[in-house]
This record gives structure tokens, sequence and C-alpha cells, in this order.
DNA sequence: TTGTAGGCGTTATCAA
DNA sequence: TTGATAACGCCTACAA
């Protein structure tokens, strides 16, 4: 079956293929009759219009890419929902890479993220390099960091939806403190790099402001059994802090069995928090403190400025930097 | 800064166009002095070969299109792990659509599919029907269903790769049976209905066998509050199952909170197994019993079908039908 | 209101 | 081994 083109439907509504396209596009130039005989023509043979030629005429794809690491906790999930979500209102559509360790670096992400000429793009935190971001500057695509703050802001192009995880840590210790609490301990989570570093130098300057160094900072394995085991086995020569602050629910699911396990009480002997939300935080016993992260709506907002900056070229005064606001859940593990 | 194309790249080599089309496409009638005057020609541009413009001239676009529902658990984030990485191997772009209940219904994403002239589809089984099936079929563009069975098989152009959960169903139950229990019930996922389907007959199949009627069908909404609401409220009045099979993780958790505050005891008052195995079945007390399921296989599997058969278009005796084993994971919640 | 023709960036077929 | 040139399917001035 012969792919059918906008010649074909004009052959059969006995028009031009001009005007074809122009009731594809809704022109309002065309008289009601004539689009009628056009439409009638559209269905009869099937006709989709070819987004590829479309791409080419128009130098633009109406196509989004969105770069994320393979693996994605839930909490990288809502952030897609959003995403999504505010894409297809806006009809874009999403092309979609993912980063891991063997397989593709980020350097053939941007490969073909620059051949599929697409008209933005989304990066998700912790994915790429400063220098690879300068890539995509080089070609001039929009884009926009959502998760955690970059570093260089104001840079021509370039969009930031975040949490700002820095002050996040910060209160929460400052908040420890008042408590009388300075034996806290950070949990580091390898998947999340840039977050950890972000809460790290919260915690640090809280820390320094009190004239104590911090230097808890828990580093292993990422998976879900080494950070169990190794808390079983710290907790052979340690005592567990006061507080514990851990990125993601597995470190903190882990951390909640190995405590008790090991006869320490959550939260008498050791309260802790876990940054990330999910709904695994209150399948455990007991609940898991945690913070409200506007997932959803980051990526949400991050799409929406995206679609701004595509539309006004000229990125006049758009504030390209949104800070989302978060707020703690206090539940069974603090007190 | 104007989008540099082969135009550019001819003329600073002092080449035709052609030419460095062929440089681009590793054709080997070029000489090796002018190959090498292109391709620092294309490095000192930076010139990126326009993937639209290919599409346009070769009538393939090189991109796959994977449709999926917005919910992501774990079981399918692998089974994307495992296409991703393959469409990488080969080389594929991906389209990412998802659907859900309000925004997005199927035949927008059918109709942005077709439109975007992708190569093939690859779509995750709960989010379509027959008819959109046949309405991709069409126009001809070959697909892979990836995670239960479909129903009408050696269609053309349409693979299938896939779990047996009828079988998986029908022989659990049958061991239950053989350890003389006959009081199983079968907790409903709103979220995979074909999934659930499937199991369900397998488990009727089991019961009309031994000549008995199946009729503990738990069904209710499908978050994880929902359930272990429901699971309490139930405990008022019923005694628990002697198996209760689920299919998610939620679900097998809400069940083991709930069963054990009604003070009864897993596996003693009340065997589980959850079909859906991932990590947090076995960061909750006791680790619950599940399915081995090769999710990131399927994937893979899935997207190498795919290309094969983009590549066979005499679709010749390639087997389309792909079915993956599984096997049972024994833990604590069974004995 | 409609049609004609050039252009979008490549590939592929012929000639040279 | 290289270079013209006609597709690929659509959009958009410009004409009619």
């Amino acid at each position: 079956m012969k792919r059918i083109t906008i010649y074909d439907v004009a052959k059969e509504a006995d028009v031009s293929l001009a005007t074809v396209s122009r009731v594809i596009n809704d022109s309002n130039v065309v008289r009601e009759d004539t689009r009628l005989r056009v439409q009638q023509a559209i269905d009869k043979l099937g006709y989709k219009p070819n987004a590829i030629a479309q791409g080419l005429a128009l130098s633009k794809t109406t196509t989004i890419s969105i770069v994320m690491g393979e693996k994605l906790f839930s909490y990288n999930e809502k952030i897609l929902n959003g995403l999504m979500d505010v894409a297809k209102i806006y009809n874009y559509n999403i092309m979609f890479h993912t980063t891991s360790k063997g397989i593709s670096k980020m350097q053939d992400v941007i490969e073909s993220i620059i051949k599929s000429r697409v008209d933005g793009v989304i990066l998700f935190n912790d994915n790429f390099s400063e220098e690879e971001m300068e890539v995509l500057q080089e070609y001039q695509i929009p884009m926009v960091v959502v998760g955690s703050r970059i570093p260089k802001t104001d840079i021509a192009n370039v969009g930031n939806v975040y949490i700002d995880f820095e002050s996040l840590a910060y209160e929460l210790v400052k908040s420890c403190f008042e408590k009388g609490i300075t034996d806290i301990s950070l949990v580091e989570d390898k998947l999340n790099l840039s977050m950890m570093e972000q809460l790290k130098s919260g915690v640090d300057k809280a820390y320094e402001e009190k004239g104590l160094k911090f230097d808890k900072y828990i580093s292993y394995n990422d998976s879900y059994k080494s950070s169990y085991v190794y808390f079983t086995e710290y907790y052979k020569t340690h005592q567990p802090s006061k507080v514990v602050i851990t990125l993601r629910d597995s470190q903190a699911i882990a951390f909640l069995n190995a405590t008790s396990e090991a006869g320490y009480d959550v939260p008498k002997d050791a309260q802790m928090v876990c940054v990330l939300n999910n709904k695994y935080l209150t399948m455990v016993r007991p609940h898991i403190s945690s913070y409200n992260i506007p997932e959803y709506d980051m990526g949400a907002v991050a799409m929406r400025l995206l679609t701004k900056m595509l539309v006004e070229e000229n990125n006049s005064k758009l504030d390209k930097n949104i800070e989302m606001s978060y707020s703690f859940l206090a539940r069974s593990t603090t007190k």
C-alpha cells in the first residue's frame, strides 16, 4: 500500500495541494464548501500529514527530548508524569533518552538529540556534566534542567526548575540543633550525586555555623541489600546516630530494618527522615518521616517553562529559574 | 547562527554535497584524501546531519515508539530498561508515549504515532484495545506487544513477547490443592486488567478441573491506602483465606500489614504470594514470596524482535510470538 | 479564495 | 571517484 500524501488528497478533492495544506493547518481563508470537500477526501483516504516532512519544511519538529538516568524510582516517575501531561497539552512529541553507566554515554545522547533537531530538551539532574550542557548550548537548543539547582544560572536558553535541597538539609539540621541533637548521620545515595552534594553542603553549613565539623557522611554501595548489610554490620561496633537522614526509600527502609533488628528503637534511640517521599514510607512500621516535594508539579512547570522559552525566542524577561517549595511530613520516625 | 547544512560542508571542503553525503554514510567509493578533507570540514563546522531530512529522503526515521501506561511501577521500569538498551545498540531513537485516564486517550497517541512515521511500535499491555491495534495495522506499522499474551496471534506485522500468566496462576493454585488448600483469594489490580484477567482465568481453570467454583476475587480501589483499609475492614467480619495471591507489591504489603495487625500470622494463618517481584518484597517482614520474571529480558527480546521485523520486511518464518519463562521464589510468606 | 513554484536538508540515480 | 539533479512530503510567499 502506497503511503498516501497530500497530493493524493488534492487529487481526490480536486484542489491543489496548497489548499489541502491550508485545511490541515486550519487556515481561515478556505471557503467552507471546499474545506468540507477536502476533509472528506482526507477521511476517505485516511490521510495523516507526515510530521517528518512538516518538520523539514518548518524547521520545527514539535518534539522535545527528555534525558534521564535509567534508574527511575518514584521521584523521577512523578516528574516524568508532569512532563508528559503538559507536553500532551501543547501537542509536543517526546523523544526519550536514558543514560546508564555502560551502554550509553551522555555524549551519544547529545549526538542524537542534535541530529534529531528537537525543539528543546529537558534534562534530569545527575546525568550530565557542565561541558555537556555547553555542547547543547553551541547548538542553541533551549533546555531546562529539572531536579536540583544548577550552578551556573542565567545562561541564555537554559532554564532550571528545582528544589533547594541545600536549604532543606540546612533547616533540618538546624532544627535538630535546636532540640539539642548534634549527632546526625547523612546516608549517601550514589544514584543522585548532585542532590546528595547539595544536601551535604546544607548539613556542612549548619555545622560550621555552630562551630562544629560534620563527619558522619555514610557512604557505601547503593542497592538495598548492601545498605541493609552495611547497617547491620555497622551496629556491631557503633551506636546509631540520634538522627539519620536518608535520600531515598531504599536506604531509609534498610536503616529501619537494621536498626530495629539490632535492638534499637526508632524513633526513641534513633530518629530518621527520608528526604524523598513515596508510598513505601508508610507501608513499613513505623511510618517514615519525609518531605512533601511537588514532583509532578516540577515536571509540569519545567515543561511549561520550556514551551514558553520556545515561543518567546526573544527570551525577554522570562524568569527561567524557578524554585519549588517543599514541606516537612512528620510521621512516626521523628518526634 | 545559521544551521549548517551539507551544503556548507561541501563548500568548505570544496566538493559537491553528494560527496559529503557519501562520507557521512560511509560509502566506500570515496578517495581517502577527499574523505579526509570532508571530515575535517565536518569537524570544523560542527556539522551534524539533519535526521529529519534523512527521514524524508529515506522514508525511514530510525525511531520507534514506545507506548505505556503512565503508572510505571518497577515491573514496567525494567522492561523499559531492556527496551532502551537494545534500542541503543541498534541506534534507534525512542518516541515515548504514555496513556492515562483523562488527559490522553490511546487514540491521540495512535494519531501522533502515525504522523511521526516511526518505523515500529512497542506496546505495553493494558493500554489499548483490539480495534486500536487494528488502526495501527491499517497503516502497516510493525509492532510488538510486550507483557502478557495477546488473544489474536499470527497477525502480520504483530509480535508478542509475554509471560503466560494464566499457566502461572493455574500451576500455583494446583500446587495449593496438592497441599490440601482450597481457600484461596486473588486480589485485583486495576492497573493491569489484562494480566489480572489471565491470572483469574488460570485460577478459574484449576478450580473447575477440581469441580469447584472460584469465588474469592477481591476487588476494590487500587491505591495502597485503600487496599490496606479494605483488608483492615475485611478482617472485622472475615477470616483470611489460607492463601492470598496478589499481583503487585502494594497490595501484597497492604495485605501483610492488615493481616498481622488483625492478629493473624503470616504464613501460619494465611500464606501469600505476590506475582510481580521487586525489592520491596524483601524489605518488609516477613519477606514475601514471589515469582522471578525476566522483565529486563522481556524488554530486550521485544526490541530485538521488532528490529528483526523491520529488516526482514518479508516477514518470513520469523517466530513473532515469544514466551518467556518464570520461576517461583519461595520466601517467608509461604511454607 | 485558490493555485504555482521554490525551499527545507538529505539520499540516490545517472552521467561524467 | 565525483557531480548534477530528481525525489522525499509539506509549507508558504506570490500570483492569479
